[in-house]
DNA sequence: CATTCATTAATCCATTTGGGTGATAGAATC
DNA sequence: GATTCTATCACCCAAATGGATTAATGAATG
């Protein structure tokens, strides 16, 4: 065992957090570096303490940890941030993940689960508790199925017509983007509205967006 | 032990086919009820043979693995598939995901990561080889963190302005629809923009998308 | 009570967009 | 060689949209 895995932990309820401290405490190849009821200083902590991973509650006074995730990242990149929380709701699980969370555990996994997962999150993976694996999986399948969707068959100049659309240009951007004339976009959009059976440039973009044409 | 895990297996390899074959069926608590080398048949199998769980491997001649997983989903929508497979690809991975299955293995998972993903899947739960999962993170985090994701302060009208925008509605449209004057709507909608600092609808539309505002 | 904000509405005007139609040239297909 | 598809451009017209301004009402805030 070379360098032990730095570990930093936030945590407002004593019991858990000193739980908590005992286990990591105990485990070879683990050094914890601190742990904290909540996350007021952070941008001194971080810095100083350098952690490899940071074990993050959801529910504290103050900064909750989902804010306090993108904080972590910003200060030190490298750091993985291992949400471990009781939420189970989409809300809370997606904007941790945005935020830069790496991992999320429900607290009620095992002691030996949470070691794995310390060591899983610093070689690089993202451990998860399989009903949250669930659910961000299921925000996935609310999109169109790919073999399914279905082909509008556009030119390669519609394409890129309709990519300049999508970023929300005006027909005179397209025109000067693409050195030709502003009747010819229109030509070019009238085509592309007939194929996806649209009738507006808002409703082109969405139904590009929605079923991943662009 | 009640009633056993059905299991139907598709894997053109036959070594690995036999492989596993003769894993499942030394399993206690799993009933291998088929294993083939294509999907060419699919229609007939998934009816007649009932499985719980499909093992889906994505290379297969004729209809891959993530072109058959839609098929399984739609024609016996409580049936697991369980993605395994050799690919590592962000773009396999969300089409696999997207198609409908409910997790994703990688073929170097050990037989007993597999028999406990196969309980785990048919419990579920999304059993995911952690690299997969970090790749599923990492979608996610190319969006805004929504800590810093700005409040443009709209007001409760405004928002409901916004949604229609969102529908691709036209102004008429949406006058319709919250039963006030086309002027009115436009009045709100000039606010809208000065707020979040655009001036079309198409733009307005997207930033709203992108910064999750609706 | 004065101020601010949200909601509603209107008018004027310029620009953008959408629909109809037609035309030309080159490439590809049959 | 005829036909079809793509990309280009043009002209006309009507509808939709965007910008500037003004204003009345009511609710909320201070």
């Amino acid at each position: 065992m070379e360098t032990k895995i730095r570990i930093l932990l936030y945590e407002d309820n004593r019991d858990l957090r000193e739980g908590m401290t005992f286990l990591l405490q105990a485990t070879p190849g683990l050094q914890l570096v601190g742990g904290f009821p909540d996350t007021s200083n952070l941008e001194m902590q971080i810095p100083g303490l350098k952690p490899d991973v940071v074990l993050m509650d959801i529910d504290m006074p103050g900064r909750t940890g989902i804010e306090a995730t993108p904080v972590v990242k910003s200060l030190r990149p490298e750091t993985q941030v291992l949400m471990l929380t009781v939420f189970e709701d989409e809300d809370r699980i997606f904007q941790a993940i945005r935020n830069g969370a790496s991992g999320y555990l429900l607290k009620r996994t095992s002691p030996t689960e949470i070691i794995a997962a310390i060591h899983d999150v610093h070689k690089g993976g993202s451990p998860m508790t399989s009903s949250i694996a669930r659910r961000v999986l299921h925000f996935f399948q609310q999109e169109q199925p790919v073999a399914q969707s279905k082909d509008y068959d556009l030119s390669p100049r519609e394409l890129e017509i309709m990519k300049s659309l999508v970023k929300g240009y005006s027909y005179k951007l397209i025109a000067d983007e693409h050195f030709i004339s502003i009747d010819t976009v229109r030509s070019h959009i009238r085509h592309i509205y007939e194929k996806l059976q649209v009738n507006s440039k808002t409703e082109a973009v969405l139904k590009a967006l929605k079923e991943r044409i662009v």
